[in-house]
DNA sequence: TGTACATCAGTGAACGCGCGTTCACTGATGTAC
DNA sequence: TGTACATCAGTGAACGCGCGTTCACTGATGTAC
C-alpha cells in the first residue's frame, strides 16, 4: 500500500510509477496545442514516452481518457475564474459583487481566447451512449465554473441587487452570453476579429450584461 | 453553353449532369445526420451513389466541399429564422417588433435542438490557413442570421426602444446568448435536459434577453 | 533471510479500418471541318 | 450529314497514413512461507 517511489527526472526504468497521471498531463498538452481532436491513444502515449498500449492499465478506452481531460481542463478553466474574481476588491460591498461578476466573464472569456484547445476540451465530453450513468455529472451545478458564477449572482442577490427567484435564469443568461461569445469568437463568425475589436466587443458586452443584472 | 438535361429519377449514365448539387445535397445529408465530423470526400461520394474520386472535379479537396456544406447549413437556419420571424404579426409595432426578436432568437434555439448536426456544421467553416482571402467571408455582417436579427434591432431601435448607437452591442449580446444557450444544450453541461427543462429555460432566457432591450 | 510464485505494468507486433489523395484509365459529349 | 478529335466527367486501383484495439510477451514488484 505504499505509494510509488516519486522521481522528478526521466523515469527509465521500466515501471513508470506515475503513468496515468503523466498520461492526463500529457493529453492535457496535446489537448492546449490542438482541441480535443488532438486527444488520442497513440498521440498521447507517445507524447508520454510510453508504448501506445501503456495507456490500457489505466484508462479502458480512449473516452474514459479523454473525460480525464475533459475534467482537468473545466478545473483549469474553474481556477482561471477564482483567480479573477478573488483579484477584485471593493469598499463598497455592491460595487465589489458587481464587479466580481464582471470579472467572472472577463476570465471566462480571456481563458476561452488565450487556451482555445483547453476550452474546447472542457466541453468536449465524450457522449453518454456508452455510459449512461455519466448523464448525472453533467447536470450545471457539478460545473465549478457554474457553482463560481452562482456565486457572484447569489451575493449580488442577498445585497438586493437580484430579483428573488430569478437567480437561476440570471445565472443561466449570463453563462449564455459569455459562453456564446467565447464561441462566436473561437469558431465562429466573430473569429476574424482583431485583438482590439474582441477587447472592444467583450467590454461592452460584459458591461451591458452585468448591467442588467445588477441595475433594477 | 445549355443546360445539362434534368434527370429527376436516379441517373445511370456516365455522366451525372448535376453532380456538384448531388454531392453538397449527399453532404448536407450527412452533416444532417452526423454533423461536420461525417462528411468526408469518401463518405459523402458513398452516399451520393459515385465514385470516391469524381468530387475531385468539382471542388478541390475536402476543405472546399465542407465550405459549401457550410454555407449551405448557415442558409437553412436563415430560412428557419425568416420563417419564424415572418409568422409575428401583431397590431401594436412595438409588440410586433417585440415579439419578431423573440421568435427570431426562439427560431434559432428550436433549429440547434432539432438540427444538431446542421447547426454545428454551420458553424464548421474550414479554419482559412490555406485561404487568406476567405477571412473576409467571415465577418458577423455577412452572415444572413446575424443580419435578420440586426433587422430586428433596427426596427426597434427605430421605434425608440433601443437606444441609439448601442444596436451593435444589442444584437452582439442577444446573438452571444442564444447562440451560447444553444451550444451548452447541445455539446454543453446542458445536455442532459429533458424537453420539458430545455422549454422553461429558452423561455425564461429568451424573455430575459428581449426584455434588457425592449424596456427601458 | 531466502526463495518461489502470483500479480502487476509495461512492450512490440499485428489486425483491420476509413481516410485524403494521386494515377492512369475510359466512356460520353461537343465542336470543327 | 458525317467524321475526327479535343475535352470533359466519370472510374477503379493503389499509396501511405494514423487510428483503436487485441494478443502474446516480459520485466519488475510484492507477498507467503
Amino acid at each position: 500500500m505504499s505509494m510509488p517511489p516519486v522521481v522528478d527526472s526521466v523515469n527509465t526504468s521500466y515501471h513508470h510509477g506515475h503513468l496515468r497521471e503523466a498520461l492526463i498531463d500529457a493529453a492535457t498538452d496535446l489537448a492546449r496545442a490542438g482541441g480535443p481532436e488532438a486527444v488520442g491513444l497513440r498521440s498521447v502515449s507517445r507524447q508520454a514516452g510510453v508504448s501506445h498500449n501503456a495507456a490500457y492499465r489505466h484508462f479502458s478506452d480512449l473516452n474514459d481518457l479523454l473525460r480525464a481531460v475533459c475534467v482537468r481542463a473545466m478545473a483549469e478553466l474553474a481556477t482561471r475564474l477564482e483567480a479573477g474574481i478573488d483579484r477584485v476588491h471593493r469598499d463598497d460591498p455592491i460595487e465589489e459583487a458587481r464587479d466580481r461578476l464582471w470579472a467572472c466573464g472577463e476570465a471566462y472569456l480571456r481563458f476561452a481566447l488565450e487556451q482555445p484547445g483547453l476550452f474546447r476540451t472542457a466541453f468536449a465530453v465524450p457522449s453518454t451512449m456508452d455510459n449512461l450513468e455519466a448523464t448525472e455529472g453533467t447536470s450545471p451545478g457539478g460545473h465549478q465554473p457554474y457553482a463560481l458564477l452562482e456565486q457572484q449572482i447569489a451575493r449580488l442577490a442577498q445585497l438586493g441587487y437580484v430579483e428573488p427567484g430569478t437567480e437561476d435564469t440570471a445565472a443561466l443568461s449570463c453563462w449564455s452570453t459569455v459562453h456564446g461569445l467565447s464561441c462566436l469568437m473561437l469558431d465562429g463568425p466573430l473569429r476574424s476579429l482583431d485583438a482590439l475589436g474582441r477587447d472592444e466587443v467583450i467590454t461592452s458586452v460584459l458591461n451591458r450584461t452585468t448591467a442588467l443584472v445588477t441595475e433594477r
